[in-house]
Parts: structure tokens; C-alpha cells; sequence
DNA sequence: CACTAAGTTGAGGACAGCCTCAACTAGGCC
DNA sequence: GGCCTAGTTGAGGCTGTCCTCAACTTAGTG
């Protein structure tokens, strides 16, 4: 995270945090491809300066998220510590559909092909911390056995699409689609499911978008 | 359908046709937002007769897709003759879907806010079949008496972004979730939902991107 | 203060898609 | 066949975004 390799200068440091600052904020608004020049001229700096520090677009979106994956992390743990397994699920999804619908930017990182440039580190103890929310839940005989972390993802896409559509005219409506969502979730409610979940290298392959 | 304002030279209905084609074939695998010159090239015409023919892009949606609405409505009414009202409503859904999943443009068009030109006539049909389609299976008791149609709209934008991110890798993916969906809406797995459905009106803003 | 390396600037080239219009071509009716 | 109008053509202007680079400015050190 703050493995600083030079000690920039305090005038660069300035500048590339507005240019975060306004890169997050218009993100939250417009998504994540909003004009470059927009940031730039937001932040007050040339877009020369922007092309300097972040020479990519997911380098400027790396720096403005590369604190969710601790976000994300903290809610996990959270809802780990929380005694009831059902809650503890419930009380996960709901944080991360919040975090979609408040930020077009991060619904688009989260739910999109967004070439990333870090994928990794913090990452993968989220999704171990996830993977250990599941499976209580599933072992508490609460959550449907057959469900697997990959179909997670499914939530998080039609959260997306759904935010995105509702967002500006009902900012709450995903909160009655995750309700219908954990009622087809729970253990009670399980059918036969007609295909199998996506193993995690199709997933990782669905989310980076490779169109083989 | 067929109101032929003006009789259209046979050199200019081919060249309509031919773009048509085009249109279909691009859409389908590329979405809705495929250059407009590449249509025309395809359909080996110029580019000023497509604008001829087709002034805004929504035309050219509008002529590909005319067809859509009325076999919408025959997979509505074979779901409606079917004796089960579940069934019914099942085979309605993987009918919808499979459009989705079929055709890029299509998932596009039924997910997306596109402005589109003729919003109304055999639509307004289809609507009230599927109405029919809700309601036989609320009052039969095994669909979700909180089930709205506008709830439908979830489950097409959940498809959507599924099938978009997943269809080049798992193209029958969607089938899963459609099938968790389907758990959540069954009549005996319903809990409270958090959130009031969205009203037509509010659900035909969101339809066409109304950002207000 | 002076000097230099670090950092900034913004005009401008590259590219992609949209759309127009004046010049051209060819159906189809007499 | 000849004529006229419907229809076609495609170069070119427009817009918006990306990205570069040579000239300039400034932080910070001795």
C-alpha cells in the first residue's frame, strides 16, 4: 500500500491527491469513464500532470479503490463476529450493495471488465474471509448448500445493472431485490439448481472480460 | 407494422433490407453501440443511405427488433395455455432469458436506457399478458403475492449484466441464476421485503435513463 | 542565492464515430 | 428511348477523447 518508492515532491504530492480527490468524486457520480480531461481540469491541475502520475486510467482508479479491498474486508469480519450465521450473511451483502449503490465508480469496478492493475494482495484475504461467510451460513444450515462463493458474483451483477438503472429513481430499490435474492439463497428454499456454478478460473475469465 | 407510408423503389427496399440484415447480425454480437458505419459497410452500401434510410440509430433498432414484441407475446400466451401457472411462469422466464442470452443487441435493448422510438401498440399487449401471467400464478399460491411486475424488471437487469460478463465463457450460466431467482420468488420461501415495489411511472423512468 | 532535477503545462496530433450535402446514378413511367 | 425524381455516394467537417512532448516553472539542497 505505502510502499513508497521515491519521496516525491511536496507540490507533486499535492497534486496527484487532488487529482485522486476529484478523480473520487467524479467517479462516485459519472462512473468510471468519465473524461480524463475532466478529472484533470477538476482537480485544477494540467492534464500533462495527470498523464504523469497515472499513466493509465487503472492506475488513477487503482489509487482512488485501494483502500475498498479494506472496506471490504472490515465488513466481512464484522459479519463474521456476528453470532448469528443468517445475519452475519445478510449483514455482509448488504454492506457491499450499499458501497455498489453509492458509488457509480466502484459499481462499475466491482461488476464490470475493468482491466485492474493490482488485482491481487488484500484481495484474496477477502475472499477467503467471504469463502468463511458462506460456509458457516452453509454449515448452520441457514444458506442453500449448493451455493457457491462464484454465484456471489451473480448478486453483485444484477445489483449493478439495477443500481444503475434505479439509482437516480429510487436509490433504495436494490434493498427489495436482495430481499428476494436471499429468499432464493436460504436452505429452506432450494431447488434443484438446473446448471452448475462457474469454477473460478471462468470467473476470474468473466470478469476481466477475455473474449476468447 | 406494415404501414407503408410510400411505395419505396426496389433498389431502395433492397438496400433497406440489406441493412436490416446487417443491423440484426452486428447487434447481436456486438450490442447496440456497433459504429453505424460498420453497418452500412457490411450491408455493402454507403454510409449516407443508412442515414437515408435510418435518421437516428433508434430507427435502426426499431427495424431490427419490430418483430420482438409480438413473439414476446406468443411465448406469453403458450406460457398463459400452459395448465400449470408455475410452469407457465417458468417457461415465460427461460423464454425471455434465452433472448437475452441470444443476442447482445436484444439484452441491450430490453436492459438498457435507449431512447427508443415506437415505446407503445403491440407492447402494451404483451405487458397485460404478462400481468395475466403473475397473477394467475399469485392467486394458484405459488408465486410471492408481493410479486410485481415491475419486480420483472430485476430479474431481465440481473440477466442482462450476468449474460454480458459471463455469456463468452459460460453461455448457459444464466440458467443458475434464473433458477436462484425463481427460489426467491416461490410463494412459500417469501420473507418481508424491505423496500415497496417501484411504481410504472418510476419504472418507466428509470426504462429510459431519465436523470433527474 | 543559484542551480538542477523534479514536476508542470497545454497546444496539438491521432483516432473514432457521427452526420451532411452537393454531385452523381439509376429505377420506372410515358 | 428519354426523362424526372427517388435514391445513392463518400469525401469532409464536427466533436470528443486520448495521449505526447518540448518548453517552461519551481521545490529544495548546498
Amino acid at each position: 500500500m505505502s510502499s513508497r518508492t521515491k519521496p516525491l515532491r511536496r507540490d507533486a504530492q499535492r497534486n496527484r491527491d487532488l487529482l485522486v480527490e476529484a478523480a473520487r468524486q467524479l467517479f462516485a457520480v459519472h462512473g468510471l469513464d468519465v473524461a480524463l480531461e475532466e478529472i484533470s481540469r477538476t482537480a485544477g491541475v494540467s492534464i500533462g500532470t495527470l498523464y504523469n502520475h497515472f499513466p493509465n486510467r487503472a492506475d488513477l482508479v487503482d489509487a482512488v479503490f485501494s483502500d475498498r479491498a479494506q472496506t471490504v474486508r472490515q465488513i466481512a469480519e464484522h459479519s463474521l463476529a456476528m453470532p448469528d450465521a443468517w445475519d452475519g450473511l445478510v449483514h455482509f451483502l448488504e454492506r457491499i450493495c450499499e458501497l455498489q449503490a453509492n458509488d457509480r465508480g466502484y459499481n462499475d469496478l466491482i461488476s464490470r471488465r475493468v482491466p485492474q492493475a493490482t488485482p491481487t494482495e488484500a484481495h484474496l484475504h477477502g475472499f477467503q474471509l467471504m469463502s468463511r461467510i458462506l460456509d458457516r451460513a452453509i454449515e448452520a444450515g441457514v444458506l442453500r448448500p449448493d451455493f457457491t462463493m462464484a454465484d456471489l458474483a451473480f448478486l453483485t451483477w444484477a445489483t449493478a445493472r439495477t443500481v444503475e438503472a434505479t439509482g437516480s429513481v429510487r436509490p433504495d430499490l436494490w434493498r427489495r431485490h436482495l430481499g428476494l435474492m436471499l429468499d432464493g439463497m436460504r436452505a429452506g428454499a432450494a431447488h434443484p439448481l438446473a446448471v452448475p456454478p462457474i469454477n473460478p478460473e471462468e470467473l476470474n475469465r468473466a470478469m476481466t472480460g477475455d473474449c476468447g
